[in-house]
DNA sequence: GTATATTGGTTCAATATATGAACCGGAATA
DNA sequence: TATTCCGGTTCATATATTGAACCAATATAC
């Protein structure tokens, strides 16, 4: 199966940055034989999930993942039930709202909301985050399968932004732990200086966390009482969706937001 | 390259009706073994295309499709574009319309849009369209790449859907030959036979057809007058969608439906 | 305006890889 | 209680993938 696994590698290379490819550029990126990765996009071109362009002899992505996001959304709503949350985050906290779903150990975005002021943070509505360092990943690492904070932690082959990126397992645990603590994580410049973080996972069937919702904040703007806002807000409206898409939380959650059904102790 | 064009395979079999499968199921509709199926399906849902149920141990679509939508969507917006033309030709003609877009030699729907009224055909918005009965198949057959025509005549093993299913060469040349005279292709009872549909193909870079839009009109409203303006509809939503995305349709298309650029005879 | 490098794409022998029958233990079903 | 189904695993076999060398066509450099 590790032609399967490569050829569907490939198509992380399609990103809002670099749509296009050509052949001998795109072997050179996955560092594989031209021949072997011109066959692998035949095979994808004929199933819809790239296109070639037949001037340029270029390949970008396909209407097949068209097809199945709608196919995926009409039997498991995702983006539909995100989207309003998300929107209603935004609205609150008058920053960059975005959320990501966990793909074994990386994450990405699956929607930006952005609100209308001059200065508000970008985040690249295509681009895998670094789940070491930004808020989204630590909050998937602390609460997603505990099998892939294993994974990630085995080869801390991570990226430096700041001086603040957590680089080594000693480094990375106590933010998960804090976010395991709290019930959701802060990403304090560890992935842009000019940047915090605050993300709250959202749960699906498995009592996993299924990806994260997070809110971008301009350091500068950032106080006490902000960060505080911004931490209810996505805690409320990552488990708006965890309920929205028919999953519970973990108990370990609830008890983490202190919000137990069982204990009646806030009642 | 087998292998991989295998595992894509399978994917075609996650749909609105059977969103789910169990590995002995989905192997026995795909008649491979099982072992095999089981290491696809794994690859894949490492990739984020599946993802399988903790506790049925039954896999369904996962979110990379979502993603990689979003990034085609926005590098190269096509739902965005067909949405409110399909919207516009629903609400002028009353009818549910749909748009498709051809994948190899199959049509799958990327849309639909339906009107409010008691009676109306539904369109199921995951069924894959067969090429040889749809007016959708028809118009994507007129105005595609020839080498499609050519690959789904040669093997023309063609469901039967009602007495006047096209089933042979024979019988689907005169309806592609009809679609390119007129720009616009009709299905007069050939899928379904309370159904009458009519479809006009949008082009892409290429200068093919890329997919069509499609209204789909229960027999019994059908008449000649609705038929002219159903197909005008068509056609009209289907130039706008092909400029929409930054393409020009054939020349052969723009005289079929009688708008040459370069000869002003209409002018 | 010629030479060089790079492009997309093809070929074929070597071999790494996918395959599937038989096999598990467990959970429904009969 | 016996049987059939399920998801998942194993390992010898054979098949499909691989990639270096090659091609013609363009783009780039000089």
């Amino acid at each position: 199966m590790r032609t399967v696994d490569r050829a569907l590698g490939l198509l992380k290379y399609f990103t809002v940055d670099s749509p296009e490819w050509g052949l001998s550029d795109l072997a050179r990126a996955a560092r594989m034989d031209k021949a072997t990765t011109l066959r692998m996009l035949q095979v994808m071109t004929r199933h819809g999930f790239l296109a070639q362009d037949a001037a340029t002899r270029r390949f970008r992505l396909g209407i097949a993942p068209l097809n199945l996001a709608r196919v995926r959304e009409a039997t498991n709503p995702l983006t539909s039930v995100i989207e309003p949350v998300m929107d209603a985050i935004m609205t609150a906290t008058n920053e960059t709202t975005h959320a990501s779903t966990g793909i074994g150990t990386t994450v990405v975005p699956i929607g930006v909301s952005e609100p209308q002021r001059s200065t508000r943070v970008f985040v690249d509505p295509s681009l895998e985050l670094p789940i070491h360092a930004a808020a989204s990943g630590l909050a998937y690492l602390a609460f997603g399968e505990p099998s892939v904070l294993e994974a990630v932690l085995a080869d801390p082959d991570f990226e430096e932004f700041t001086d603040d990126t957590p680089l080594s397992r000693a480094d990375v645990m106590p933010h998960i732990e804090e976010a395991r603590r709290h019930g959701f994580s802060v990403a304090d410049k560890t992935y842009d200086d000019e940047v915090v973080g605050v993300a709250a996972p959202f749960f699906d069937q498995s009592g996993y966390a299924q990806g994260t919702i997070a809110v971008a904040t301009p350091t500068y703007r950032m106080s006490e009482d902000k960060l505080r806002e911004t931490a209810q807000a996505v805690v409320d409206g990552a488990l708006e969706i965890t309920r929205g898409i028919g999953a519970e939380p973990s108990q370990d959650y609830l008890k983490a937001i202190g919000r137990t059904q069982t204990a009646g102790a806030v009642a």
